[in-house]
DNA sequence: TTTT
DNA sequence: TTTT
């Protein structure tokens, strides 16, 4: 349920491989590094491109199947939405940071699904938990088996024509 | 799962109360007309508005929400997708019909939960099954609620658009 | 200005070349056939797949852009708005048209400028005039010379940091 | 132009009326503070409410009639980018801003044009200058001159935060 | 058929 | 700091 709309669409491409992470109940975090680029004329007319770096979390299924596929260089749609965090260093510094929470991911560009070959990276650590469960940041992530590689389904029940 | 993006998203004035329907198996197909208006200036300079109609599905709990929540003049904010059908009839006329199926729905303009109140329709037919935990939008679905039921004709009534 | 927004975003291929028309003022209208396809899972467990044709019309010079650089089977990202359209036949039957009217465009996949090169269409007819001008569909569409492929500047004056 | 999409859309309501300054040149730069937020349950099965405070800036005539009809408490739609920003106060230490660059704007829950009435706030200092024609948002722009440029090596590699 |  |  939402009080409100806060949504972020991104297309860019991956300044570095996918960093991995897991929660103790073996839940995967992967952080994307992602680009997007714009060109326009300052005020003396001349080009000037400007980037801004996204930091993208996906969780999850959504999370390890980022980790295997993508890697740095790839085009890759975001949906998701913005979260804005706040941490107190231990120097007493308060610290600030913008983060893209994914709740969608394609790749693009071709070599959707075996494209490139997967990553060396290993999936999931030993002791990890078969995903799916205890989600705290997918919303939805289903329980079940499938890889829907997008966390919702405007089709709840399924006795809908397809 | 998806190869490519599909996504809409519409904030509008519905033109007329939801119209309910149900499946055999109970699940609520709300559909709502949708209005979007914009202004713009034509050849001569003249202000010109134009009007799109969208016809959007709404499945399920959403469903239900909608046709209990919203009413003929209320704004909406709806994200979803769109679908492409094509029925022939009986006269041998194919016919095509464009619909949004939505994922998520947003009430606007306060009156939100209690606001308006509820319309006076019956929120489900007798023998309709109850209908889950609350949740708008439905990201996931799965885990708590209500079990996926099958029905043998899904859209008894449905070769009959509008 | 608009009362309501009406938005539709797409990441799909090309089922064709595109297609190119002009108007008699010169002004290009671009139609690509854009797919869609999402894969779920019907009653019985099994994978279905539906693909969504959408008809996408590029205007103006977005459309000229378009007609140069893409090609059937190409990848790209469409930012634009649905249009409802009826027509009524020299048989006086009444048909319906669906199209994606849109106001931005990104090539995906690499091959961005120069990729996979020109196709050899002309871009323009003899005798049309340099585009841009009596634009009566792209909202906005530069009048003089440069190629944004978006029509939307958050930037409107220029003495802005940057 | 663009290489990669950078899309927000928000609905959310004002947390306090909107800041208004001026460039040097006399265009419009109003900032807002929109509330979205959102329900979900803990780990325990609570209902957790979390709010996302968004800086959103409108510049120029957008900016102006922000801040002539939005007030503290109004729902609005917004659509526009992120923007990353990285200062270095004058103790030395650096300071991260993220910002949602708007392009687009519509106020929700009627009132629209007349509605609550404007604001007793000035809608432009002395000295500003006329601020062009009449339109929300921004679609259109351009005029200008120049032909797409193609940067030599979009992506700089690893000097990237994070 | 809505809304401002 | 908003809203329901």
């Amino acid at each position: 349920m939402a009080r409100g709309v806060n949504k972020v669409i991104l297309v860019g491409n991956l300044g570095n491989d996918p960093e991995m992470k897991y929660t103790q109940g073996g839940m995967a975090i992967c952080t994307l590094s992602l680009a997007t680029s714009s060109v326009r004329k300052d005020k003396e007319g001349n080009q000037q491109e400007r980037t801004e770096w996204h930091r993208v979390k996906l969780f999850g299924k959504l999370g390890e199947i980022a980790g295997e596929y993508l890697k740095k260089g790839r085009q890759v749609y975001i949906e998701g939405e913005i979260r804005y965090d706040k941490f107190t260093g231990q120097d007493g510094v308060e610290k600030y940071f913008t983060d893209i929470i994914a709740n969608e991911m394609q790749m693009l560009g071709g070599g959707g699904e075996g494209g490139g070959g997967r990553s060396e990276r290993p999936a999931r650590p030993a002791g990890g938990r078969p995903s799916g469960g205890g989600d705290y940041g997918n919303r939805g992530g289903g329980g079940g088996g499938s890889a829907p590689q997008r966390s919702d389904d405007p089709f709840p029940d399924d006795d809908i024509p397809f």
